[in-house]
RNA sequence: CGGGGGGUAGAGCAGUCUGGCAGCUCGCGAGGCCCAUAACCUCGAGGUCGCGGGUUCGAAUCCCGCCCCCCCAA
């Protein structure tokens, strides 16, 4: 069988371990990827990965600011189907419809559930037991189209957003590689997606990971798990009479303890605690603005707890 | 020219505004107490107050220059 000539679009890390996976079942006649964005202290320029795996492939990068400038570059390139996962802009529709096969989308959420940009986030916070990959034909409306396949992942309700996606990366490579033949064979029949069930998540900003005595216990380590590495959850205390963001970096429930009059920030013996609403986190690890990641120790002796 | 916080004992911090003995909590050492302890008590060691210059009788503190760390924004 002839190797489909496959375009990838795509940015993230979710992406690139499908395009790796795209690299021994397709022809890969490009990779299409955000520009580079000045980030870090230093505001380097860094590849994303999906750039990382495109040049150690020798597959050709493209990374135009708007995707939709580079119609006839793409057009040239004469792909099957264009093959998006993570990519972070709209494609317009005549990219879209520029392969004879279209173009497949691998969302990593169970369609129509979690339809937007932050699906693996959302599947954490909002405690579902179960999520997965859906692998579907795009439209003009996001995440909107026909379901090609899916594949389902349990949740154990422990795992941070990390390890969720890097499961679920390789989990939809596995099914695009499966699927792809079947569908650019006409064999397996899209079917829509149940639009009246859908939802939708947001980009998160900053504000999303704050914290305060309103916050559950539950609704933070939610939280706590669903925003690593970014925007992490915090809070803010006071410090020489100055509100200063408390970045919580590592955190457990504090079990079988319920502070009554105690101040927001707490101690108790050697630990660092954190009033919520209906109990309490312990603070091993934090990060006070303006200052090092200081472990619960220091943290009590500086504070003044 | 992006906005802001910071550098003081091994660690984390006060003190700086308003110049006048180098402080606090923890850790470390010695001793004590105790059936015992990461608890408690007593004593102790440990400082180039980021670097350089200036003002002053006197500078961690005021002035000028420089280095480094971090938060926010992008």
């Amino acid at each position: 069988m002839v190797k489909p000539r496959v375009l990838f679009v795509g940015t993230g890390f979710f992406a690139a371990t499908i395009l790796e996976a795209l690299f021994d079942t397709s022809t890969l006649v490009g990779a299409v990827t955000q520009p580079p964005r000045p980030q870090g202290k230093n505001k380097e320029r860094l590849d994303n990965p999906v750039a990382v795996v495109a040049k150690e492939k020798n597959v050709p990068l493209l990374t135009p600011d708007k995707i939709g400038t580079s119609f006839e570059v793409l057009e040239a390139l004469t792909p099957d189907v264009l093959v998006v996962a993570d990519y972070g802009q709209i494609i317009p529709e005549r990219i879209l419809l520029l392969p004879p096969h279209g173009a497949l989308n691998l969302h990593p959420s169970l369609l129509p559930r979690h339809r937007g940009a932050t699906p693996i986030e959302s599947a954490i916070l909002e405690g579902d037991d179960i999520t997965g990959v859906t692998l579907m034909v795009m439209d003009s409306k996001m995440d909107h189209g026909p379901v090609v396949a899916v594949i389902e992942h349990k949740l154990s309700g422990n795992e941070t957003v990390l390890e969720l996606e890097a499961v679920l990366a390789s989990k939809a490579a596995a099914l695009l590689t499966s699927t792809l033949p079947n569908y650019l064979e006409g064999t397996v029949t899209p079917h829509a997606q149940e639009h009246s069930k859908a939802t939708f998540c947001k980009m998160l900003t900053r504000e999303k990971g704050y914290i305060d005595g309103s916050t559950t216990v539950l609704q933070a380590l939610r939280m706590y798990r669903a925003y690593q590495p970014w925007p992490g959850i915090w809070t803010t205390v006071t410090v020489n009479n100055k509100p200063k963001r408390l970045k919580l970096l590592k955190v457990k429930e504090w079990k079988d303890f319920l502070p009554e009059d105690t101040n927001v920030l707490f101690r108790n013996d050697d630990k660092l605690g954190l009033k919520l609403a209906d109990g309490a986190l312990i603070i091993e690890e934090a990060q006070l603005e303006g200052k090092k990641v200081q472990p619960a120790k220091d943290l009590i002796n500086g504070l003044r707890v």
